[in-house]
RNA sequence: CGGGGCGUGGCGCAGUUUGGUAGCGCGGGUGCUUUGGGAGCACUAGGUCGCAGGUUCGAAUCCUGUCGCCCCGACCA
C-alpha cells in the first residue's frame, strides 16, 4: 500500500476527549474516529490490525477443532426470558439495547450469545456421539454501558470473539476448558501481549470455574491481586486472602458507650482509643431481586474490612433463590417512603430488630442477616447499639440473632495469601481481554437443550463459554506498546510490517530504489507500506513513528551508493547497509516473528 | 441517576466577567523557496459561535428553556 493512497489523516493535537495514551494514539494515528458516545469507526489501518488479530484467533481455535459460525445480532426476547436474563439485562441498569419490532415483538441487540447458541445446539446436537462441539464467531456486540470510556476499552459497540463448547460430561468440559486456556495463552502471546490468567467471578454470565486474562496496564479498570511468586492471581471481585489478626479487646464487662457524632469507624476508634479490627460495622442495604422482591439486608463486617459487592451479590443470590439485580445502601428518603421511622445509621448493631420493618409498604418484613467470618470470629467487639450516638463495648455474638456466614470482604494488597502464608498480595491494574467459563447446564437446563446419552437417557448439554474482546485487545496492545513518539505495534498485529520511506521523492534515484525495495518486499509476501508522499522527510518520519510500523527502511542520502537505513521502531536502533542486506535483514526479522 | 465542566471553521483553543457584528495555532488549497525529524514567505477557501425563544438600536457575550458531549461519583454511614 502507498501512503499517498491510504487516506491517512494523522493529528498533531491530542483530541480533547481522549484520556489514556492508547486512545489518544489511535485517534492521532488515524486508526479510529469517534462517531458517537462509545461508538467508533475502525479506519483502514485499524481494520488491518483487527484482521491480523482475527487471523491469529482463528488459527488457534481452528487448531482445537472449533467451528466458526455467525449468529444473529438481533435476538428475540423469548430465549432470554426462558434463561431468566431478559429482566436483568433490559430493566434498570440493564445493559442490553432492546426494541420492539413492527409486530410488537420484543427484540434485543446481542450483548452476548449464550441463549441463541444454546437453542441452536439443542436443535442440532441430539446424541452424545456428536459431542464435543465448539462453535465460535467473531462479531460485533452491543452493550448499553452506563459510561462508555477510553475509546475501544469500554465502548457500546465492540468486536468480540465468543466461543461455546458442548459436552456430554464434566470431564470433557474440563478438558476443553483447559485446552481453551492454553489456546488463549498462545493467542495473547502471539499478539505480543503480556497477559496473565486470574481467578474471576463469573458474573452475570453465571457458572462455575472462570478465569480472566488480564493485560497489566495502569489504565486497566480491574484490580488484580497476585503473589510475587506467581502462584496466585485473582480479580479483586473474587480474590481471597488471610485477614490480618484482629486486636483483642481488653477484659471487661459489656457496657454502653456514649459516642456523640461518631458515625464512622474512623471517628469511633479515634475517640475511644479502639482499633478498627475490634469493631463490627453493620451496613443496611436493600437488594432488588429478579423476582421483584425488595429484600432489606444487614451486613456485618469487621471494622477494618471493606465490603465486596460482587461477593455480596453472589451470596444474596444463592440464599434468596432469585438473582440479586442490584444492592444499594438504604437511605432515609427510602425509609420515609416505606412509612418507617428513621434508623440510627452509624450506630446500627447486628441485632437491629425486624420490628423496625414492621410497617414496610413494599419491602420484605424481615432482615436477611449476613456476616463475614472476620466479624463472626471476634469473641468480643464494639458495635452500634441501635440508638443514636450509642455503641456497645464488649458485645458478643451469643446475644445476637443468627447470622448467615459468607465471605463478603475485599482482599487487598498487604494481606497474606491464603494459599501460601509467606506470600503477601500485591495489587496491579489490568485490562480484561479474555474470559473463559465453565457454565455447566445453567443455560441448557433453562432452554431445554438436551441430548441422548450413552444409556439412552435425556441429559442437558454441559457448556463452556469463552470470550476475547478483539477491539479491546487491539487497544490494550497499544497501551502496553507505545512511547512518546507513538505506537510500537508488535509485529504480528501491526497493520503493516515494514514501511519504506523515500526521503525525497523528487530524487529519482531514491524513488527508484524505494519502489524496487517495496516491490521486493511485496513479492516476498511482506505487508509493506511505501511512503511515496511529496512531504519533507521529517513529516514522514514522524508519521511512521506515530502509526507504529515495526520496521522502517529509509531510502535517502546514500541511495546513490545503494545504501539504505533500517530502523526498528520499538528500540529506535538503526543501521545503514546495502539495500540487499536491508531487505534480507528485514525479511528475517519479520518472518522470524510470524 | 447525582456532582462538575464544556459546546466558537476539519482538530486544539482564545474571545463571554465589562454586549458593538469573530480571532489564534494546527490542518486544507495555490504559487515560489526549502528538502533527513512535523519548513519559510505570500495569497486563499472555510464558521447562521449546539439549538429555540427572550432582553436590546445591536447578542458568541445577558436571561429562559432545550439538546449534545466530556470528566468524577454511584464505597458501604
Amino acid at each position: 500500500m502507498r501512503v499517498s493512497r491510504l487516506s491517512l489523516v494523522t493529528l498533531r493535537n491530542v483530541p480533547a476527549d481522549a484520556e489514556i495514551p492508547s486512545h489518544q494514539l489511535l485517534v492521532r494515528g488515524g486508526y479510529i474516529r469517534r462517531v458517537g458516545p462509545g461508538l467508533y469507526a475502525y479506519l483502514p489501518l485499524m481494520w488491518r490490525v483487527l484482521s491480523k488479530i482475527n487471523t491469529i484467533v482463528r488459527d488457534e481455535l481452528d487448531s482445537l477443532g472449533a467451528l466458526e459460525t455467525l449468529l444473529p445480532q438481533l435476538q428475540p426476547a423469548e430465549p432470554w426470558e426462558r434463561s431468566g436474563r431478559w429482566q436483568g439485562y433490559t430493566a434498570g441498569e440493564g445493559i442490553m439495547f432492546h426494541l420492539e419490532d413492527r409486530q410488537g415483538r420484543q427484540v434485543g441487540l446481542g450483548p452476548t450469545h449464550e441463549e441463541i447458541v444454546t437453542v441452536l445446539a439443542g436443535d442440532l446436537l441430539r446424541s452424545y456421539k456428536q459431542l464435543p462441539v465448539t462453535l465460535y464467531q467473531i462479531q460485533t456486540k452491543f452493550r448499553d454501558e452506563i459510561r462508555p470510556r477510553f475509546g475501544l476499552m469500554r465502548s457500546r459497540e465492540f468486536i468480540m470473539k465468543d466461543a461455546y463448547s458442548f459436552h456430554a460430561d464434566e470431564k470433557d468440559l474440563e478438558k476443553t476448558y483447559a485446552l481453551m486456556a492454553g489456546a488463549y495463552a498462545r493467542i495473547f502471546k502471539r499478539c505480543g501481549l503480556n497477559a496473565v490468567a486470574v481467578d474471576a467471578d463469573s458474573g452475570a454470565i453465571g457458572g462455575a470455574a472462570s478465569q480472566e486474562f488480564m493485560v497489566m496496564a495502569n489504565a486497566g479498570e480491574d484490580l488484580i491481586l497476585s503473589t510475587p511468586d506467581g502462584s496466585y492471581a485473582a480479580n479483586q471481585e473474587k480474590a481471597v486472602s488471610l485477614p490480618s489478626v484482629a486486636e483483642t479487646l481488653p477484659p471487661g464487662e459489656e457496657r454502653n458507650l456514649d459516642t456523640p457524632g461518631q458515625a464512622t469507624i474512623e471517628d469511633l476508634c479515634a475517640a475511644n482509643g479502639l482499633s478498627p479490627s475490634q469493631t463490627v460495622k453493620v451496613l443496611v442495604l436493600l437488594a432488588r431481586l429478579d423476582d421483584g422482591r425488595k429484600q432489606p439486608l444487614l451486613v456485618s463486617l469487621r471494622g477494618d474490612q471493606e465490603l465486596n459487592d460482587v461477593k455480596l451479590t453472589n451470596a444474596v443470590t444463592q440464599r434468596m433463590g432469585s438473582p440479586a439485580l442490584e444492592i444499594a445502601p438504604i437511605n432515609p428518603e427510602q425509609l420515609r417512603q416505606q412509612g418507617l421511622s428513621p434508623l440510627p445509621f452509624g450506630s446500627i448493631g447486628p441485632d437491629l430488630e425486624d420490628c423496625s420493618l414492621q410497617d414496610v409498604r413494599s419491602w420484605e418484613k424481615r432482615f436477611v442477616r449476613l456476616a463475614d467470618p472476620t466479624a463472626l470470629n471476634l469473641d468480643r467487639f464494639v458495635c452500634g447499639a441501635n440508638s443514636a450516638d450509642q455503641h456497645r463495648w464488649g458485645a458478643t455474638w451469643s446475644s445476637m440473632p443468627a447470622q448467615i456466614e459468607a465471605d463478603l470482604r475485599n482482599a487487598k494488597a498487604g494481606d497474606r495469601s491464603l494459599h501460601n502464608q509467606e506470600q503477601i498480595l500485591e495489587e496491579r491494574r489490568g485490562i480484561e481481554v479474555g474470559h473463559i467459563f465453565q457454565l455447566g447446564s445453567k443455560y441448557s437446563d433453562a432452554l431445554e437443550a438436551r441430548f441422548t446419552d450413552k444409556d439412552g437417557k435425556q441429559a442437558s448439554l454441559l457448556m463452556g463459554c469463552y470470550g476475547i474482546g478483539i477491539s479491546r485487545l487491539a487497544q490494550a496492545a497499544v497501551e502496553q506498546h507505545h512511547d512518546e513518539a507513538g505506537i510500537c505495534w508488535p509485529v504480528n498485529i501491526a497493520p503493516f510490517q515494514v514501511i519504506v520511506v523515500i526521503a525525497n521523492v523528487q530524487d529519482s534515484t531514491q524513488l527508484d530504489l524505494g519502489e524496487s525495495l517495496y516491490g521486493s518486499l511485496q513479492s516476498a509476501g511482506v505487508d509493506a507500506l511505501l511512503d511515496d508522499r511529496s512531504e519533507r522527510a521529517g513529516v514522514k518520519f514522524k508519521d511512521a513513528d506515530l502509526i507504529g510500523i515495526p520496521w522502517r527502511i529509509v531510502v535517502g542520502r546514500e541511495a546513490e551508493a545503494g545504501r539504505v537505513e533500517v530502523v526498528e521502531r520499538s528500540s529506535r536502533s538503526n543501521s545503514t547497509m546495502s539495500h540487499q542486506d536491508a531487505l534480507n535483514s528485514v525479511l528475517v526479522a519479520v518472518q522470524g516473528g510470524t
